[in-house]
DNA sequence: GATGAATGAGCTTTCATTCAT
DNA sequence: TATGAATGAAAGCTCATTCAT
């Protein structure tokens, strides 16, 4: 790409496309391993110019998992105003979550599988978010409990339940590309339903 | 005992020293931001002398995996040797990984959370190492749809769903410490019964 | 020399500095104990300055070869392109050599007398260049050989006699300064008479 | 080659033994890249065995200089106690010097090619011996001169252009072994004969 | 806004050398 | 005599970051 056309992208377009190229190479190749430099040449500027839009390459990281999970959230949370059956309701949020991270592998790997303790700064800003996120789930469950349906009436304690079989799932999906899994939508189905009949009332 | 002897429990000694080193530091600090030095310092040696000792840190990092996976296999294959009832066996089975996972949250994040990509060499080896560990998941898995306990007779299919469930349960434990997880064991139970439950013939 | 006078330097003159440092360093302390941190001493800069202007250490060896070999062939050619007679022609491309060796003792010690092997890099190179110097060389003796002036007709056979005759003085005379050799003049002389008086028929 | 048929080495042997890996290394990968530690483990021994025969690294070059300096010369004394024609005294004793450049060509490089400023200690040694060797030359050419075969009366002069001559093929020969030289013995031949007509009086 | 030259600290790794055994 | 563990220094090189322009 020439420097006219590069000229011709929207300057407000260069914090996208800052994160963007972030995202990519913080997964390809690491957070440690992926430099400012590098980030800079990606998008064909000067390795100073990242400094005009982020303070340093933490906060790079940081508003990736923010972006990230306020999108997930806002996913989430059309569900949860959608007036289908409980446990229905709950089933496609699962879904979605997983089919979240099949979409955005890279924003889930770096979000939810990398270990809090690699990165140093806004962990709690992360966490905070994280746990805004959680409360979706947390919500949907409420609902199935409310109407009875479930063999368990402590919320957190199935809602937490769900998401570790769930982001179990998620993780080893996007990040054991070379695993021998069965075919993914019946792996899917299969993770879902378990989860499903294992907290269903009988 | 001898003085070859002595000398060579003390070289041992080292060895171990220098893993343990790098096990926590890998972990607090992440691979890549975890220096030789770092290692070399804690440890109160000389940054060379950890070379006496591992080829290069890549080295280290194979066998504090290859470690993990030969414990782990272990202790699955142990409970695969049990004539129990094949139901009992596999929440046994869930919750032995469950529980090394907690007992060992160094060697699980680094063999099992941190995204393969993340690492340049030895990857082929640890996939390797794993799928051999998690073949004893699958043997037990096996038994029980061979006694026609299972809604679903994919091994593989139930296995890999198994697995993500306790891996989703044993990542978030091990790395989100700052999430307010309900009380740990009632949550561990809720996990294994809602996997068992979930895949049970009715 | 104080920080303003260096800020104070063309910018475009660092390429040079580097350069000359680098020669400098080579032929005193050898290629391999010539650190980067070093020549960046010399020139008062910080050692990852260096590679803002060559890959790595490697490639400042390979500049500093191929601008002696472009700089003595550019010489040597002019010679050829003279009509004079050619056994007065060879003679001055003989001294000519000479001459190129006292006047850039540093060039022609990296780039004619360090045994290549002690080099990884750009050998071929330098080679291949190398060689395109010596042609300018074969060139004058071919034009003596078909004047019918030598006593040998095989142009290589001479050429080459001749290079090792002129390349041994200049060898010796930048690299054994400590020899107690006669007035340099008077050996260059005696050397070059030599050469033309013994391929010369009679 | 076992550990026993180590032991059963003479131990005074070792010394020679060093000082031959070291001669084959120096040349291989050059002073600065031959390491202590790669030499101990050619000849299989440790490496602070090394220092048991000598102080430190450079004395092992000094030693191997010194050893090359003495054979050579011991070589071409004995042509100097030959009673023979003057003139084919010096013709043999070019040759001589070359064949033993020729003969031991890692010898040659490390003492008469390699820049004495690529070394730090013994130079002055080395410098000294390398006159005992050049005045065997000398006293050749001196038996010419008194027997009035030379078109030159100046020793010196004749006797240092001549090394030129041959010191120049020989080095050429032994480090630019990729370059097409024409048949060996044929180049030989030509520089001999050119610096014996050169210098012969008509 | 954007540049890119420059820095200083840090990296992994190798080294010559020492010394207790 | 010989070992080999250990060291401190230094290597080549990359980094996040700054700042004058």
């Amino acid at each position: 790409m020439g420097v006219l056309e590069r000229r011709a992208r929207q300057k407000e377009g260069i914090r996208e496309e800052i994160l963007e190229a972030a995202r990519t190479l913080f997964v390809k190749e690491g957070y440690e391993s992926t430099s400012i430099r590098k980030i800079a040449e990606k998008i064909e500027y000067a390795p100073g110019t990242i400094y005009l839009y982020f303070r340093d390459k933490s906060e790079i990281l940081d508003r990736i998992c923010e972006e990230t999970f306020s999108r997930l959230a806002q996913k989430l949370a059309a569900i949860n105003r959608d007036q289908a059956a409980p446990l229905d309701c709950l089933r496609r949020g699962l879904r979605t979550y997983i089919q979240f991270a099949l979409d955005n592998p890279n924003h889930y790997i770096i979000t939810f599988v990398q270990a809090p303790g690699e990165v140093k700064s806004g962990e709690s800003i992360r966490c905070e978010a994280g746990a805004r996120c959680f409360n979706n789930l947390r919500q949907t469950v409420e609902r199935c409990i409310l109407a009875g349906l479930l063999n368990c009436t402590d919320v957190d304690e199935v809602a937490q339940a769900l998401w570790a079989g769930i982001h179990g799932l998620s993780s080893l999906l996007v990040t054991r590309t070379g695993f021998p899994f069965v075919e993914q939508n019946r792996l899917i189905d299969r993770v879902v339903e378990i989860q499903i009949e294992g907290i269903r009332a009988r």
